[in-house]
DNA sequence: GATGAATGAGATTTCATTCAT
DNA sequence: GATGAATGAAATCTCATTCAT
C-alpha cells in the first residue's frame, strides 16, 4: 500500500521536476511516508524511477501488440497505432520526456548502482515498440498499399512526430484533441504535403 | 579570451554530460582557468548554459532566414531548409538534446536564479525558428504547390522528424549521410507513404 | 530456541564484520528469524553483543579458575594457563578483537543506551581474568620459583603477548600450532631472551 | 592552514570516538571550518584517517631506524627501542587503538573508496616497524648476547607487550612512568620471570 | 581581471528500533 | 511469542557560489 503511494508520488514529482531535480524528500512528503520506506521497496532513486517506467508502459505495449496482430489492412492498423501512441504519450508525457533524456548515452560514467546492462533493457523495450510500428509498415508494403521506402526510418519518423506533438503541447488530454491530431498526423504521414 | 575558453569547454562538457551532471569544476579544468573567472563572465551555471545556446544558434538562424527569403519555389526552399536543419542539429546534437530537456516549458517551480522571463526568450527563439519553416510552407500553399493543411502542425511535424533522426543517431557527421537522410525526410514529408 | 539461533548468528556476523559493520538485518537473515524477535530477547544491538561475550567467556573463566586452584607448582600452572588462554582466544579471536576495541575504557561520550555501569561489569570480568593469572604468579614468588617482580605488570604482559600472537595470526586452529606457540611464549616469558 | 586544523581536530575526534563513531560534523565543529573544506583536502573520511596515521608515524619510524643503525650492543639498542616505542604509543595511544582495529581483515567487503591495495600499504608499514625490532634481536643473536630463539615471534611478543601496557593504561604521560615501565618490560623480556 | 580556498545547503542512503497484527 | 513494514535521525558526500587577495 505504501509502495503504491510512493510510486504515485514519484510519478508526480519526476514528471514535474525531471529526474535530477526531483528529491526523495519531496516524494515522501507527497506519499505521506517515511524516507526509510522508500528504500525498503526500492534499492535507490534510480531503480524507483525505472520501476515507474516499467509499470506505466506495460499496458501500452500490450495494446500496441494487439493492434499489430489484427487481421486488417496495414493502413488501418497504422491509424489505430497512431491513436494508441498519442493516447499513451499524452497521458505520460512528462515522465517520458524525462526518460528519453536520461536514457541517452549521456554520462557514460556509470552513475549510481544501475548498470549499463540494466539500462540496455529499457533501450530494448523502446526498440521493440518502434519495431512493432515498423512491422506494420512492412506489412503494408507487402500488401501493396504502402510504397517502397525505408521502413526503419519511416517508423522512427512517425514515432518522432507523435512524440513531439505531445511534448510540444499540441495535444491536450481531451478525446477531441487527440482525434484531431491523430488525423492530422495520419493525413500528412500517408499522403504528404504536396498538392496534386 | 578566457571567456572564449570557458564557453568552448562548457560546450564540450554540457554536451557530454548533460546539464546536471556537468560540473563547473570539470569545465574550468578543461578551460584551464580558475573558478572565479567563470563567475566574472557569467552570473551562474544556468546563464553560462544559455549563453552557449544563444551563441551557437545565431549562425544557424541567419542561414535559415536567408533561405526563407530566397526567390524560389517553396518546395525547393523546403528541401534546402531540411538540409540546413539537419546539418545544424547533427553538429550540435548533444547540446540541443540537453536544451530541449531543460526547457520543457512546465518549470512551475522557478528553478534557481534564472527567471521565467529569461527562459521565455529562449522559447521565443525556438518558436521563431519553427515559424520560419511554417512561413515557407504557407508560401507553398499560396503558390498552389502545397495542399491545404495545418501549417503550424506540419511545420512542427517536420521539425520533430529532423530532430529525432539526429537524436536517435540515424545521421552521422558525413555529408553523404546527411544528404541521404535529407532526401528520405523530404520524400516522405512531401509525398507520404501511401502507394498510388 | 529462536534466542539460540540469534546468538549463534550474531556471533558469526559480529566476528566477521566487527560491531559497527554488523547489521541486525544480516543477523536475522542468518538466524532465519524476524527482526522483532531480536528485540523480544535483547534490548538492543549492544546488549545482544555483550550477552554473546558473557556467554562465550563463562566456560573459559571456569577452566582458568580450576587451574588456579590446582595443587601444583606455580610454574606448571602458568604453563597450563598459557595454553588455556591460547585455546580460548584462538577459538574466539574475531569476537574478542571486536570487544577489546569497543571496550576501550574511555567512552566519555555515553554511547547508545548501554550505561557505563553495565559496561563496568564487563571490565570487571576482564580484570578478574588477569587477576587469576596474577595470583598464580604471586604464588610462584611465595614459593620462591619466580623472582620478585611487579606481578600486576607481568600478568598483563603475559596476557598481552598471548592475545597479540592470536590477533596477529601467529597461531592457527590446530593443536600443534597452539602447542608450539604456547611453548615459545612460556620459554621467553620464563627465561628471557638473554643468553647466559 | 585549514588543512592543519582539520587534521588536528580529526586526531582528537578519532582518538576519542574511534573511526566509526567519529563524525565529520564533529570534526568540522572542532576545526572551525566548513564541511566542504574537509572534502577539498581529503577524498573521504577514510583517507583523512589514513593521512593522519601516515603523518603521525613518520617521525617515529625515522627515530626507530636511527636506533637500529647505531653501532652499539644489541641489548642496549633493544632498551632504547623499547623506550621509543613506549613514548610514541603513549602519545598516540587512542589513535593507534583505532588503527589496529580497523586494519584487521574485518570487513573484506571493500568499504568506501579505499582499496585493499591502499590498505596493504599500511600493513607493510607495520610489518616494517616490527621488522626493525626483529633485526636488532637477530643482531644480538649474532653477537652472542641473545640466545637462539624465534626472533619473529619474539619481536612480535615484545611489541605486543609494549602496546598493551599503553592501551591498558599502565603508562601515563610523565617521563617517570615511561622510564619505569620501559625498565619493567626490558627486565622481564630479557631475563624472564624465573628465579635462579 | 584572474584566482581558488572556503563554504554550507541539500542530496542520497543506512540502519537500529518500534509496534500493530 | 513471532513478525516485518514503517520509520526518521543521522551519516557521508557534492557542488554551485562567494570573496579576499
Amino acid at each position: 500500500m505504501k509502495r503504491r503511494q510512493i510510486l504515485d508520488a514519484a510519478y508526480t514529482v519526476f514528471s514535474r521536476k525531471g529526474y535530477h531535480r526531483a528529491t526523495v524528500d519531496e516524494i515522501i512528503a507527497l506519499a505521506d511516508t517515511g524516507k526509510g520506506t522508500v528504500y525498503n521497496y526500492f534499492v535507490n532513486k534510480e531503480q524507483l524511477f525505472y520501476t515507474l517506467i516499467k509499470e506505466r508502459s506495460a499496458g501500452f505495449e500490450a495494446e500496441l501488440d494487439t493492434i499489430a496482430a489484427l487481421a486488417e489492412p496495414a493502413l488501418d492498423k497504422t491509424k489505430k497505432a497512431i491513436r494508441v501512441f498519442l493516447e499513451f504519450y499524452v497521458q505520460n508525457a512528462d515522465l517520458w520526456r524525462v526518460l528519453m533524456h536520461e536514457m541517452r548515452g549521456l554520462g557514460r560514467e556509470e552513475p549510481s548502482s544501475f548498470t549499463e546492462a540494466e539500462r540496455e533493457k529499457y533501450r530494448e523495450r523502446f526498440v521493440h515498440t518502434i519495431g512493432t510500428l515498423q512491422r506494420i509498415l512492412q506489412e503494408g508494403i507487402d500488401q501493396g498499399t504502402i510504397r517502397q521506402c525505408d521502413v526503419h526510418k519511416a517508423a522512427h519518423g512517425l514515432f518522432s512526430v507523435i512524440v513531439m506533438m505531445v511534448f510540444q503541447g499540441f495535444v491536450g488530454g481531451e478525446q477531441d484533441s487527440i482525434d484531431s491530431t491523430a488525423n492530422s498526423i495520419a493525413d500528412i504521414f500517408m499522403y504528404g504535403i504536396v498538392n496534386r
